[in-house]
DNA sequence: CTGAAAGCGCTTACAG
DNA sequence: CTGAAAGCGCTTACAG
C-alpha cells in the first residue's frame, strides 16, 4: 500500500512492467499477453489506481468532454435536452458540461471561452437570439451540432422540429373553429424558432386574414406581460399561440388575472408539452415537440463526428405533431 | 500571424520574454513592469491565444471545476439548484458539471468516477438514495457539500431545509381543517428527506391520530400511483401531502382521474413550489421551498471551502414555508 | 508482445 | 522585475 498517489508509474513499477504496457491495458489498444494484463489489472486494484483524465487530455490535445450551451435552463425544454444527450451519450466515455447563455450573445462568448479552454471534442448549441457566433468561434470548440435553434450564417449540422407545418395546422386549427384574428406570442426576435413560427403563422393565416405577433424574452413573465397587453388592446383577439410552455404559463396565467376564461374567452395552444398542460382546466391543446428524439438525434450526430464520420448537415427535421385537448373551441362572440 | 497554434511559447518568442512572464501576465500573479504586460497582452491579442485549461490542470493538480450530482434532472427542482449555483460560482472561475444519478447508487458511483478522473475542486452533491459513499470515496473529490438530502455517516458541510417542521406545520394545517387520517406520498425510503419528511408527519400527528405513508421513486408516475392507491383502498383518506412537485403532480392527476373533485374530495398540499401550482384550479397549497437560496449557500460554502477558509459544517438549515392557497378545505363527511 | 524517449501546455520552485 | 529548468500524468511514435 503505497503512501504516494498512484500513477501510471506507481502501477507500472509494482506490475514490473513499463508505463506503456500500464496504458495500453487501460486502453485496450495494441496486444498484451493475459498474464501481463491479469498482473496489471490486480496492481490497479491493490493501489485504487484511477486515470487521470487531465494527463490524457493534454497528450491527446483533446479532452472527451461535449458541452452544452442552452438558452434558459429554467425551461424545462432545456432540461428534457440535457437528460436526452446524457442518456444517449452514456457508455461513450463523453462527458456533458452544461452551460447557460441565458439568451445573452455575450454570456454565451464567455461560456464558450469557458468551454474552449477544455478543448472540448464537441459542442451542443441552442445558438442565443442574435448570436455573433462565427465560423471560426465554433470551429475552436471541435465538432458542432445545433439544436431547436439554427446559427446564422454558419454551417453546422442541425436537429430541429418542423416549426412551420407545426404552427402551421395549429394556426389552421384555430381557423378551422372560427377564430378570426389569432394572436402568436413568440420569444426572441433574433432566435430563428421565433422567425420560423411567425412566418409559419403568417403563411397559415394567408394574406386576407389580420393576425397578431408579439415577442419575448420567452420565460412566464415575458409571455404574461404579452398576453395581458393583447387583452388591453387588442378586443379582437380570441386565440393565442404560445412559443413555449413558459410562455404558455404566463398566457393562462394573464387570463386568470383578467377573469377572461379559456376556451370560452379565449383559445390557447401550447408548444411543447409539459405535464401541467393536461392537468389545467381545460387541458391545453399543444404542439408536442419531440424533444427526447432531437436530443437522441443530436447526441448520435456528435458522436458520428467524434468517430471522423460524415455527417449529413440536414438540417435534421423531427416533426412535432398537434395534440387536441380541450383549450381550443369557438370563438364567444362568433358571427361568420 | 503565425500557422501553428497559440501556445504559451508562441506567446513568449513573440513577446521577447519567457513563458514564465506570460503566465504571470496570465494570472495577474508576482510582478511584472507595466511595459512588459502591455506588450505581452498585445501578442496575446494579436495570436488569438487562449489559454489551456488542460495543461494548467495538469501541473496544479486540481481543475477549477465543480462537479454537481443530482437524483433526477426532469425535477425542476435541480434545474433551479443548477442555476443558483451557476449564478454563485459565475465570475469565480469555476466551471460545473452537472451529472444525474438517477437514484440509483451505482449510477451515482460511476458519474463520481468519471468526475473523480478531471481532478474537480469540488462536488456539490444531493446523495442518492441508499447511497453506499463513504468518507473516502467523497474525500477523493475535493471538496464536497450536500444539498437538500444529507448522505448516511459521513461528515460533509450539508445545506437543507427545516424538512420536520415545514411537513410539520403542512400537517398540522390539515389537522386544522378537520382532517383525521392524512397521508403522505414520499420519496424513496432511502432519501434523507423522506426520512425526515415522515418525521414531521408522524410527529405532527401526535400518539393518538392515524396517518398514512407511502414511498415511491419521486415521479408523477409514482405519486399517480400511490394516490390511486391510497384512494382505492383508504377511503377514510381526504388529505394527501406530496413530496416534490412532480409526485404532487402525480397526485393531482390521480384525484382528476378517479373523478375526486380537490378540495371537495381530498386536500392536498405540495412540496417545492411550481408555476403551474397557482394555475391549478383550486391554486395549490404548498410548501415553498427556497431552492435558490439553498443553491447559492451551497455555492458560497464551496467558495469558501476552496479558498482554504473554515467551514461549518451545519446541517445549514433554510427554512420553508407554507403558502396557503385553495386545495386545502374541511373534510365532505366531517363527523367531529 | 514490450519498453525508452519525447512531449502535450502549463506552473512551481529556484535563482538572479 | 525576469528567466531556465523541471515536472504534473498521460500517450504517441519509434524501436525491438
Amino acid at each position: 500500500m503505497a503512501e504516494e498517489r498512484a500513477t501510471i508509474y506507481t502501477v507500472a513499477r509494482a506490475a514490473g512492467v513499463s508505463a506503456q504496457t500500464v496504458s495500453r491495458v487501460l486502453n485496450g489498444t495494441g496486444q498484451v499477453s493475459a498474464a501481463t494484463r491479469a498482473n496489471v489489472l490486480a496492481v490497479i486494484e491493490a493501489q485504487g489506481y484511477r486515470p487521470n483524465a487531465v494527463g490524457r487530455s493534454l497528450r491527446a490535445s483533446r479532452t472527451p468532454m461535449i458541452g452544452v450551451v442552452v438558452a434558459d435552463i429554467g425551461n424545462p425544454f432545456y432540461a428534457r435536452l440535457h437528460r436526452a444527450l446524457e442518456r444517449r451519450l452514456s457508455g461513450s466515455g463523453f462527458s456533458l458540461m452544461l452551460m447557460n447563455s441565458d439568451d445573452d450573445p455575450r454570456a454565451e462568448r464567455r461560456q464558450l471561452d469557458l468551454l474552449r479552454s477544455y478543448r472540448p471534442t464537441g459542442l451542443v448549441i441552442v445558438p442565443s437570439a442574435g448570436s455573433s457566433l462565427g465560423e471560426a468561434d465554433l470551429r475552436a470548440l471541435g465538432h458542432v451540432v445545433s439544436v431547436s435553434r439554427v446559427p446564422e450564417g454558419v454551417a453546422v449540422p442541425a436537429v430541429v422540429t418542423n416549426e412551420r407545418a407545426a404552427v402551421g395546422e395549429a394556426t389552421a386549427e384555430l381557423l378551422a373553429h372560427g377564430h378570426t384574428e389569432p394572436a402568436i406570442v413568440l420569444g426572441p426576435a433574433g432566435a430563428s424558432t421565433s422567425r420560423a413560427r411567425e412566418q409559419g403563422f403568417l403563411a397559415a393565416l394567408g394574406p386576407g386574414r389580420r393576425g397578431h405577433v408579439r415577442h419575448t424574452d420567452g420565460t412566464r413573465a415575458g409571455g404574461q406581460a404579452a398576453a395581458a397587453d393583447l387583452l388591453a388592446t387588442r378586443p379582437a383577439v380570441t386565440a393565442m399561440i404560445g412559443f413555449n410552455a413558459l410562455v404558455t404559463e404566463g398566457i393562462v396565467s394573464a387570463l386568470q388575472a383578467a377573469g377572461r376564461p379559456c376556451p370560452q374567452d379565449m383559445s390557447v395552444i401550447g408548444f411543447t408539452d409539459a405535464g401541467w398542460m393536461t392537468l389545467h382546466r381545460p387541458a391545453l391543446t399543444v404542439i408536442d415537440q419531440p424533444v427526447e428524439e432531437m436530443g437522441a438525434l443530436a447526441g448520435r450526430l456528435l458522436l458520428d463526428l467524434a468517430a471522423g464520420h460524415g455527417v449529413d448537415p440536414g438540417p435534421h427535421v423531427v416533426p412535432s405533431t398537434l395534440i387536441r385537448r380541450a383549450s381550443v373551441a369557438p370563438p364567444k362572440e362568433h358571427t361568420p
